[in-house]
DNA sequence: CTGAAAGCGCTTACAG
DNA sequence: CTGAAAGCGCTTACAG
């Protein structure tokens, strides 16, 4: 049976609230979404109504009509088990919320294993409109999820710098400045053999930390003792360090994100290495564990929660005008702590 | 201008396929919710046609005729900064994820950082009717939202025990039994002076873990040598370490969650004190970091992917049948690793 | 400055 | 087994 028209019982619709008010509910929504033409003796009359009702315009019709979706969308694509031990996105997120919140918006959030499963989110985002955009973080060499993105007609912000100048607004956070303070700090300390273990190679932001490493180190007249590429995952930097401790032993490492460092220190010490006085340790990303591992991890901190905010606002602006800024956010910065040292045996 | 009712650009509607297929869109969506009723060969002519047209149902429109969200809703109270510290919940949303994507459904999460922005976190969720049910989290003494969830007419599951037997769901996972295999374990060692580090005792599971320690402790003769509660942060755990250090020194401690642990960890090597040789800790939730300190962080560990996705399941039948059984989850267990061994000083 | 009506794209009884 | 029509609760030109 099709319920009769607003009737009483459940919640008050627009109707309601227009009879209450005595108008027509086209006045009422007029007067919900502040434009203007409204007396305003009436925009009173009417938002008395709607408090007296407690009437809140229903989100499913209101999408409907206005074909918007008031939700943006984050696809990660890790392994479940690893997405916890990575300090990144949780403050991400909750950056990308702050914005979010205030305008009752919401993230949607999706979390794949696999390629095939990320493509298939963000179709399923677009096929759904589901969300009025998306986030394109992990940036990968020749990622070919912009052009995915373009065939979709779904909005998307890079969280990132891709190579190939894109059509997409990208929000960027420089890490060179921060890696470039780090090996200084090194160098300055007497090391003249610093090793790098970097994250998977196949993420932009893992070869620009690299490169900037390399860069820094070639500018003090150096060579990279090793340079290790591996997965970001503390399994990785453990590996990696146990693999330094092997070879041509270098007297520091940095590393390219806190988890890896974490690690290598476990390693280090459980080789009997101590930290700093025979290797000095630098982290990447400033996030709390860092501050209570002993030594006190030095590392380079960004921002991920600024990040996430801009990157949010961004994407709002994308998908409400059609276009956005380029937005370049304050450089990652040297944390100095314990874990950096004097060069041994100078 | 009104839109003209279904004209060829744009995305393919309903119209369009019932066109196609030479039927009324009645019945396309009598095929595509596979409903009884529907002739084979009408059905598949139907298929045929949505195909062709590479249509997909709109949601917004499926949302406003059936009044169901396909969203479910996770409110996280923290500090933001201090969310990245915290490993359980990127495994639990990633064990949420695990069902609602299949089922084409998604999380809706919202971070907040205050008792008042949490209360409104709900009542938004179900003002705005922007999901189908929500979880109940970081349960706490007397916690108050299981009544407004009520008055909300929001469905809601328990992600934990409440002492009164409630109206709502509870899928639970027993921390007792890995808390008093650690106190075994560390008995079994010849410690006898055992000191314990909880959580924010205004959380549930902070309570029961800590009632679990004093129990088995007093089930071998035993008092603990102290209790102190702080807040589930490495912070937190770190000024905790330091006063036992300071006062009547237990030989070993347990510590609520790992992020906790690991401060400890830290604190304790930073003061010479030897690991497990001068005091053996034991961490709780078995996270990946555990596995890459040194030394390697004895510790219970429950799954929180699997509660994760039981609780989802869970709230996925409440909110489309009206109830759910309660869940019982394999209880939490020890994992023994390096940093505990036998008492010093017999 | 306001009202009446059509439209968003589905679902769902009801009548055949 | 199928079709025509009303309804979900909004928004938005258009006419007054």
């Amino acid at each position: 049976m099709p319920r009769t028209k607003s009737s009483t019982p459940g919640a008050p619709t627009i109707v309601d609230v227009a009879r209450e008010a005595g108008v027509s509910k086209g006045l009422v929504s007029l007067v919900i979404n502040d434009r203007p033409g409204v007396a305003d003796a009436t925009r009173a009359r009417v938002r008395d109504a709607a408090d007296r009702l407690g009437w809140r315009p229903n989100l499913q019709a209101r999408r409907l009509s206005t074909r918007t979706t008031y939700a943006l969308g984050l696809v990660l694509r890790r392994d479940p088990r690893i997405v916890a031990a990575d300090p990144f996105y949780p403050a991400f997120m909750a950056g990308i919320e702050s914005v979010l919140s205030p305008e009752g918006r919401v993230l949607v959030l999706s979390v794949v294993a696999t390629a095939e499963a990320e493509e298939r989110a963000y179709r399923s985002f677009a096929a759904d409109r589901r969300v009025d955009g998306v986030f394109l973080n992990d940036l990968r060499h020749g990622d070919d999820r912009v052009g995915l993105l373009a065939g979709l007609g779904l909005p998307g912000v890079l969280v990132g710098r891709l190579e190939e100048p894109g059509s997409l607004p990208a929000v960027v956070l420089d890490d060179r400045p921060g890696v470039t303070a780090a090996v200084r700090h090194l160098v300055d300390l007497g090391h003249r053999r610093v090793a790098y273990v970097g994250g998977d190679p196949a993420l932009q932001h893992a070869r620009h930390r690299r490169q900037a490493f390399e860069e820094a180190v070639a500018g003090h007249g150096l060579t990279p003792t090793a340079v290790v590429d591996t997965d970001f995952t503390m399994a990785g930097g453990a590996a990696a360090t146990a693999a330094l401790l092997g070879g041509d032993r270098p007297t520091a490492i940095v590393y390219a994100n806190d988890p890896m460092a974490v690690a290598g220190l476990g390693v280090l010490q459980g080789s009997g290495v101590r930290v700093p006085d025979a290797m000095s340790v630098v982290g990447f990303d400033g996030t709390e564990i860092g501050r209570h591992t002993h030594p006190a991890l030095t590392t380079i901190r960004s921002d991920p929660e600024q990040w996430g905010a801009a990157a949010a606002r961004t994407l709002l602006e994308l998908a409400t005008s059609g276009h956005a800024p380029d937005v370049e956010l304050p450089p990652a910065e040297l944390v100095p702590r314990r874990s950096t040292g004097p060069a041994p045996d100078r």
